[in-house]
Order: C-alpha cells, then sequence, then structure tokens
DNA sequence: TTGTTAGTTTGAGAACTATCGAAATGTTTG
DNA sequence: CAAACATTTCGATAGTTCTCAAACTAACAA
C-alpha cells in the first residue's frame, strides 16, 4: 500500500473517529437509503440532526466539513439549506480495503 | 446500531486515525499474514518497525498501546521482546461494518 | 557483576480538536 | 423592506494527542 494510500485511509478513519461524527454520519447513510427507496434525494437539516445528537449547530456545520474534506460526504445549498449525500466510492473502498484485509 | 457500538466503532476508527499508526498496523497485518503461511507467530520488534516508521520508540510504545485498547491487536511478552498478534474479530467486525452500508 | 538489548514510563511542549455563545451571512416569507 | 430561518464564521476555552528526551525496568550475555 503505497504512503498517500495510507495517509488518505487515516484522514477517513479520522472522520470516523468522533462519536458525534460517526453518528452523524451513519444518520445520513440511513436517510440516504430511504430516500434512494423512495426516489429521491433527502434535505438534511442541521435543525433535524440536532434534535438527534447533543450538541449545537456550529459543531454539527464543523462536523460536517469534516466528513466532506475526507472524501465521505458531499454537500450543496438548496435555497437556505443544506443536502449531503454519501458519497458510494469511498464506502466501496473502505469496505475494499477491510475485505482484502480480513 | 446501538449508541453503543456507535462508541466503540469510533474508537476502532480512531486507532487507525493516525498516520503513523495505521502504517503500524499494516505492517503487523502484513507479518502476521507471512507467519499464518509459516504456521507460527511472528516476533514483532520495536527497534525493526522504527527503522521503517520515522518515530521513536516511546512514539511506538504509545501506539501499539493505543491499538491495543482499540481491541485491534494483542500483545504478549517473549523474554525481552514484545509479541504482536491481529485480533481477527475485530478485522471481521469491521469488514461486515462496511459491507453492511455500501 | 557489569554491560547490552528491548521496551516502557514520565514529563513536557507544540499542535490539534470539540464545543460553545455571539455575531454574521444568505434566503425565503410576509 | 423587515422578520424569520438555516447555516456559517469567529473567538475562546477546555481537553486531547503526538512526539521527544531522559530516566527506568526487565531479560539476557560476558
Amino acid at each position: 500500500m503505497a504512503a498517500s494510500d495510507v495517509t488518505r485511509m487515516s484522514k477517513v478513519f479520522r472522520a470516523l473517529s468522533n462519536k458525534n461524527r460517526l453518528q452523524l454520519f451513519l444518520n445520513l447513510l440511513e436517510e440516504s437509503r430511504l430516500d434512494l427507496a423512495k426516489g429521491r434525494t433527502h434535505d438534511c437539516f442541521l435543525a433535524t440532526i440536532i434534535s438527534n445528537l447533543r450538541i449545537g449547530a456550529p459543531s454539527i456545520s464543523h462536523h460536517l466539513r469534516e466528513l466532506e474534506s475526507a472524501g465521505l460526504i458531499e454537500t450543496s445549498k438548496e435555497g437556505k439549506q443544506l443536502v449531503c449525500s454519501i458519497r458510494p466510492q469511498v464506502m466501496k473502498d473502505i469496505a475494499a480495503f477491510f475485505a482484502a484485509k480480513s
């Protein structure tokens, strides 16, 4: 495994290493599966997520940026609201990484 | 996913979130595969690992403790030397975690 | 015993992180 | 335009992490 890959993977793990951030990611994952079933994308309101986790809006905003910069999610704006989506390629990369090792 | 599982998984990811520690883990993984092929366990000398990574013995010692407390590896002593082994169950847990999601 | 080897512990400093409250930004609604 | 809304940015703080050098322990060797 190339050194740059190790660095990249460590950043992915870093992004999932915080309990709240992992929970946030899992929520998004769950939502995106629901939405796929419904054939549409999902609006992920920070307000909704805040009511699930016990942290404030600035922290959520921070965590989303971390997930995004690790390449786990993509975000865009729709009016006032933020739309988040999981990047499926990264999920496949990680799954492949561990499948090869175990 | 139960809250306790989220916490547990976040600790596993935490353990792999440092570049040097991930590299260390991958080295051990590689060694343990070689050893499986040879039908014996492997002696993991810190001195050897130090020459690959660019950090000192105290840091390696610290990283090994992190990997151990996250449940990724087990260690024991053989004379002066430390023997490390990957805990296969954790590898399976992680693989299952991502396989289910992607 | 004296010295060497393999690794650990301690203590400290620099860097990073998670979180918050307050203020700011941009968007829609009345 | 003004108010309400959703999110972001800023500044601060408390806590964590990585790393090293120095000192230490335990096992082996001469």
